[in-house]
DNA sequence: TAATACCTAGTTTATCGCCA
DNA sequence: TGGCGATAAACTAGGTATTA
């Protein structure tokens, strides 16, 4: 039997959203992500058939609207019932970062994805002025990825855009990912040696304040096993 | 309780249509 | 012609039901 069986309204709730990848599905469509392929950007590790049959799933549910492009192709809208689980999805991010961490192991470690989160989490109204900032993961492939980033937005580059580079980093990926999640604050990463950063003084200096991290990041994880006091 | 068959979910690979 | 967006088909792995 598919589903809980039940009229509860949790396991209504939990068949639709607690299928494998939908929660991550519908955390790209509220962060923003319309067309299919930025869908994958934002999920590597999922297959494009089982996306594919998520957004028809999620669709059928009245989470998702399909509606055509401009160049012919699909464009997948969150709708009110997808916008009103976002507090849900939020709240699990928050609760993963204080009580579901864990050693990170490598294949938990994705430079595509970690590149496509760090894209929407520059603090934009900390950056100084425009700039390119290339990025050079010596373990990852590909090893080189570009940002555009300007007042308004910041793109990311899977190829050279042409632009003059304005700043330069080095560093592997776990280093990458510690300082996104603040398991290794940038100045620590720095003095560790972990990172090499190339750029004028004024980018250098201001970029604890607009380095991409996860929004969670300042959430202070909870030491595992803690029991309530009565 | 173990062996087997069957079912389902998910992955990999190939393919198609469209557009620049 | 190549890249992108999307889907289909074949295959695999894991779970479940059935039977001895």
């Amino acid at each position: 039997m598919k589903g809980y069986g039940s009229f509860c309204p949790v396991a209504k709730a939990a068949e639709i959203l607690t299928e494998r990848w939908t929660l991550l599905v519908l955390r790209e469509l509220l962060l923003g992500s319309r067309h299919f392929n930025q869908l994958r950007r934002g999920i590597p590790q999922m297959s494009p058939t089982l996306l594919s049959k998520r957004l028809h799933t999620l669709e059928e549910a009245g989470l998702v609207a399909r509606q055509s492009g401009d160049n012919g192709h699909w464009e997948y809208h969150p709708t009110q019932a997808a916008e009103e689980a976002w507090p849900i999805i939020d709240a699990l991010g928050y609760w993963g970062h204080r009580w579901a961490r864990s050693q990170l192991t490598p294949n938990e470690l994705h430079a595509g994805r970690l590149m496509w989160n760090m894209r929407r989490s520059f603090d934009l109204k900390h950056v100084p002025c425009d700039f390119v900032l290339y990025i050079e993961i010596a373990d990852a492939r590909p090893k080189r990825w570009w940002f555009v980033v300007k007042k308004e937005e910041a793109d990311l580059c899977w190829d050279d855009p042409g632009f003059k580079v304005d700043i330069c980093l080095y560093a592997s990926l776990l280093t990458l990912v510690q300082i996104f999640v603040d398991e290794m604050p940038l100045p620590r990463a720095c003095e560790l040696g972990k990172i090499e950063i190339d750029g004028p003084r004024h980018l250098v200096n201001s970029m604890c304040a607009w380095f991409p991290r996860s929004k969670y990041a300042n959430e202070a994880p909870a030491a595992a096993g803690q029991v309530l006091a009565s």
